[in-house]
DNA sequence: CACCTCAGTTAGTTTAGGCTAACTAAAACG
DNA sequence: CGTTTTAGTTAGCCTAAACTAACTGAGGTG
């Protein structure tokens, strides 16, 4: 199964959210990337179908170890992206919408690169 | 209007190819992008009604002052990231893929960014 | 001159990913 | 304990942007 950006963005939302308050449900994804109730249920159920997200009889949402990889490789791009930036002048806001944009579309080469020169 | 990536695409084909080889025509954009012929009429009509884009009685396409504005931003943005990506040790082809898809994401602050850091 | 090719358009399909309205079922509350 | 709230789902709509098939109309050629 194929994954989308948006499904990189679910995704990672799962992932953050669940950093920042333990169980997630859809409707903290909801809240948290602004879309309706149906649009995430709809999202989920593809997660769920390609094996990127397991959700229990209460609607707590997991991400299974596929998912885990995706988001941790969303959120480190998200990170490198957002200091790249920041360490380029841009404002933090700015830095972190750009990254959450750019970090869907980037290569591994461009991003791995990107890496090596902040880290020196 | 409002105008999508895909539109920024179009309209920077245009201007590219129009540099390379003068004379342009949406056969050109279809070979260019390698899109079907009715994706690209669609397209056209859709810039043509946007005001970015003229047709003349025998098809050839040209830039009106909004449609050379994008794609001079474009333009520039994928020549400007392709130069940062080479420069941190990226491969020619895969900086110029992924300048490709970033130039239509990236906010101005974070382009004018880079583009100072270049300067130096 | 009949025919072919080439360029563009029209019509209709597909996929992705939003949306609202309306339903269900469980939990919380007065 | 009945009602309301909360969470999730179902059904169906909309837009963007690709596609194929099939038409049109202009030029070039046997």
């Amino acid at each position: 199964m194929r994954l989308q950006e948006s499904g990189e963005m679910y995704i990672e939302s799962i992932y953050v959210l669940n950093k920042k308050m333990g169980n997630v449900r859809s409707i903290d994804v909801c809240d948290y990337l602004g879309y309706s109730k149906p649009s995430v249920s709809r999202a989920m159920s593809l997660l769920k179908k390609g094996g990127f997200v397991i959700m229990d009889k209460e609607g707590y949402l997991t991400l299974t170890d596929a998912g885990l990889e995706i988001a941790e490789k969303m959120y480190q791009r998200h990170t490198i992206l957002s200091e790249l930036l920041i360490s380029l002048g841009v404002s933090e806001e700015t830095a972190i919408d750009d990254a959450c944009k750019i970090e869907h579309h980037i290569s591994d080469e461009s991003f791995n690169a990107i890496k090596k020169y902040l880290e020196k």
